[in-house]
DNA sequence: CTACAAGTTCAAGTTAACTTGAAGTCAAGC
DNA sequence: GCTTGACTTCAAGTTAACTTGAACTTGTAG
């Protein structure tokens, strides 16, 4: 059994930020006697998840669900993490076909002074967010 | 020249964020009798922009450093815009990259059962961010 | 046994990029 | 002339993902 600044120097992620995962259920943890958090070996593993996941975009809101998708009888195997992480591939393209525009849109639409909101696609206002109340808009890596 | 009201449909930014970017430095108005903004055609060109860098990835700040750039004394032509947008090319294709090695990490070395964060070199601590103060970290488009 | 490091909880602070609300002024149509 | 809508300022609220601080308890090295 790990204790939290074990987790915390292995994985790289702050100690406070391990208390606030586990408070967001995303990660659990047993208690020694005194009230200290004992964390088993595999959390190291799902906070490795944690960390993969919001590189590539993921809140911790849709971590967490997909989390919640393991199976909670017996400890999940690479098939189980596998699963879970298929369907980002998707979303990957989907960015880097967006920085793959904005990157031709560079050259071709500024270059070429079309840069205007009516004419050129790529700053279309239909697409863009600030549709999902209030609060900071992450352009980049949204959805 | 243009109102508020009109800056803001053209543009699909809303007119607080027109407000907001104003007092920012990013864009300028000029005042009609009533104290209402009054903003020339070129404004538009100029939240193109803005918007155009947000996706990328770029803070308003930078946005701003980046407008600061622009010749004070002339209207800025196709040439001016594209100067300033050159450089950006870089850091999409970083982001790109970075995309991609997650893509393949994520058949690899999830795939693979290897998701260690001692071992796996895509969960690498040193590489993270969180090391900028207080405040949320994005870590997608981040920089 | 005594420091002092490390752990705990809980409330409040931080950043970015805006939005919302209050309170009041201005303008346009009927 | 009046109502309704657009505009203005300024302060305060919002979201995400944590961090920081206060106040206190445990663990451990010397």
């Amino acid at each position: 059994m790990l204790k939290i600044s074990d987790v915390s120097k292995r994985s790289g992620v702050a100690s406070s930020a391990l208390r606030f995962y586990e408070e967001r259920g995303l990660i659990s943890s047993e208690r020694a006697g005194s009230g200290h958090r004992r964390y088993p070996r595999s959390v190291l593993r799902r906070v490795a998840f944690i960390v993969f996941a919001q590189r590539i975009g993921l809140s911790l809101e849709e971590i967490s669900e997909e989390l919640t998708k393991l199976p909670a009888d017996r400890a999940p195997g690479r098939r189980d993490w596998s699963r879970l992480s298929s369907q980002w591939t998707t979303r990957i393209d989907e960015r880097i076909a967006e920085l793959e525009r904005l990157k031709s849109g560079l050259t071709e639409c500024i270059g070429c002074g079309c840069l205007s909101l009516d004419r050129c696609a790529l700053s279309n206002p239909e697409d863009r967010v600030g549709r999902r109340g209030p609060g900071p808009r992450f352009w980049m890596g949204d959805r």
